[in-house]
DNA sequence: TAACTATATGTTAATTTAAGAATATAATAC
DNA sequence: GTATTATATTCTTAAATTAACATATAGTTA
């Protein structure tokens, strides 16, 4: 139908389709976390970790508050933890597929 | 936890991230299609469509047959909908964020 | 005011992605 | 064999993405 929305919804898509975007969300999935608890987590540089969070931002998947000189930032709607979970459903479905495909062409 | 993963479940969310890869996947949603039926349906170029499936079936979303002269495309797991479902109630809610603030903004 | 801390934003280079046009391949028909 | 049909691939070019490094901004403290 609207091609509009096949747009927003791959605007959505993008946003999460970045490894160190889906870490970010997966260690907000414990709760709001300031800028300066996610890039030690995350193992990974300072600007790197505010610009991957300012995608997920703009794509109205975060949301952010200041407290003092801290910028906390927060998941806007839990349902985007049903999306990756489904995602890795799916990879475990192909997992297995592959393997079934390898156990019958072995005999 | 595993770095892979994230990576694996950012490269099944790229490969749907194009808003001609979700029409492709609605069109498929009534059922398998060849690549005759396909691209005229979404008026776009043979060669662009052939790409964009071959993305998704790179991704593991998509298998094909042949038949004959024809290559008939065809969804590997329908939980992709519910992800492209899930996405959709996303972009719903943060409208709905948005027309609430605007409301309770103007009084 | 200056110094300090936390976060964000240029800038650059490397990589990836997308589309269009032309061409190549594969299966069928003659 | 040649011609035809359906699909895939190559090439080119333009645009987007990413990381790294440096720098800028905002809020706090002295």
């Amino acid at each position: 139908m609207s091609n509009e929305l096949y747009q927003l919804q791959a605007d959505v898509c993008k946003a999460i389709a970045h490894p160190t975007r889906i870490e970010i969300l997966q260690l907000l999935r414990e709760g709001e976390r300031c800028v300066c608890e996610i890039f030690p987590a995350l193992k990974i540089e300072q600007p790197n970790v505010s610009r991957h969070l300012s995608v997920l931002k703009k794509a109205g998947i975060l949301s952010s508050r200041k407290e003092g000189l801290k910028v906390i930032y927060m998941v806007n709607d839990q349902r985007i933890y049903e999306v990756l979970d489904l995602v890795t459903e799916i990879l475990r479905g192909q997992l297995d597929s592959r393997q079934s495909a390898l156990k019958s062409a072995l005999g």
